[in-house]
DNA sequence: GTCTATAATTAGATAGAC
DNA sequence: GTCTATCTAATTATAGAC
């Protein structure tokens, strides 16, 4: 699914070998560490699947940790993006349509990168100096922006007064789980979590219950002009 | 936390070291593979923790893979039967209730062993013959009693029509998220899953919130006599 | 920028003493 | 039942050729 192979230079006689070996390695670095877990992962079997040759990594990566962090960077850089866009684009009117659209801006990250969730699994279970970079240089920053609106719902009484850890990972565990554990969920009940129709039915499942668990009364659905 | 510091026999001329190394091994491979997984831990992190030598796991336990089963075997079971436990104390008579007290056991266990969340996060992500066996030695046949009265649940029109996979994930993804991820939590908020507030806070959250997302209409809280 | 070769360490597993 | 000693393979990382 990320096969790099718009050619690079091509302008002859570098000694360029494949599209960007570094790229090719954060891709297979995000693959591999999402679902086996830093210790799981050896940076030969990265190697392999980024095509090059082990110490390749060393010279393109300080050391494995630093790739490490390089890889979650990468990807967690982008639902920052995507979250950015996404509050350009809201009429910045209702506090709690806005909440109801980062929610689904959120499942519709979830589900097309469910290598997130799992990197935040692999190292939300135990302290380390992993996991306190990850939070302090990712996580933190971006629910800031959804602690105010919760401070906001609970001063002005439309939200149920609902503990804000307790809120968030409710909201993220559900949305995440089924894409990041799509094999569980084959597994389990024989369905493919990364078909077009899981996918719509999970985002729905979990917004509307979200919804129901944030918001004293609900709100207008799709109507534009509901602002009081 | 696993300092077997106990004196065991002490009997003098009996060669027992420490009280049954194989249930101490058990015990520091569950919390090693809990946060680690399979392919994170070595053998010998397990034997230091356990405060035995590594040849001796191959003493007990035929290889790695099968020490992995017997600690998930052991884990699992616990939950199995306090599910057989509390199936004996309901009264039988009101599904919903019925529903709502496995909800609440089931919150409750995974409060007390954060580590089996743990464990379905670390092996539900990748397809592989542990998490096959793990699905069918154990989840299929938890899952299938809940499955029965969802079945139900739709005929008479009391559940929600919100598809089994997403309602269980929905349910076991928010309780035992907040447990198994304990640090991050920590790390996020500065708060202590493990207090006696969290957990109940977390419980209450959790079965108001599933409560409402499957039931059409809520059960009298705790009164014992409405049967419909 | 990418390779081969290799160093130093650690992995899972076995043999055999007690 | 538990140990010491050890085997083979795999680990991260470096040196140096091209």
């Amino acid at each position: 699914m990320n096969t790099p192979d718009m050619t690079p230079g091509e302008s002859g006689f570098s000694i360029e070998r494949g599209p960007d070996a570094r790229e090719r390695i954060l891709a297979a670095a995000e693959s591999l560490f999402a679902v086996r877990g830093f210790e799981g992962v050896s940076t030969t079997q990265i190697a392999k699947v980024a095509g090059i040759t082990q110490p390749l990594i060393h010279y393109h990566f300080k050391n494995k940790e630093a790739l490490w962090k390089a890889t979650i960077s990468r990807l967690f850089s982008k639902l920052s993006q995507e979250f950015s866009a996404e509050v350009k684009m809201l009429p910045n009117k209702d506090d709690r349509r806005y909440l109801v659209e980062m929610m689904r801006c959120y499942v519709s990250f979830v589900a097309r990168y469910p290598q997130y969730g799992q990197f935040i699994m692999r190292e939300g279970v135990q302290e380390s100096a992993r996991l306190q970079w990850m939070v302090d240089e990712w996580l933190k920053p971006m629910l800031s922006q959804f602690h105010d609106i919760y401070d906001k719902g609970i001063a002005e009484g439309w939200m149920k007064d609902i503990p804000f850890p307790q809120l968030i990972i409710l909201i993220t565990a559900s949305a995440s789980q089924f894409f990041s554990m799509a094999p569980l969920v084959k597994a389990l009940y024989g369905v493919d979590a990364t078909c077009p129709e899981q996918i719509l039915a999970h985002s729905d499942a979990v917004v509307e219950v979200a919804v129901n668990a944030i918001l004293r009364e609900p709100i207008a659905q799709q109507s534009e002009a509901a602002t009081a």
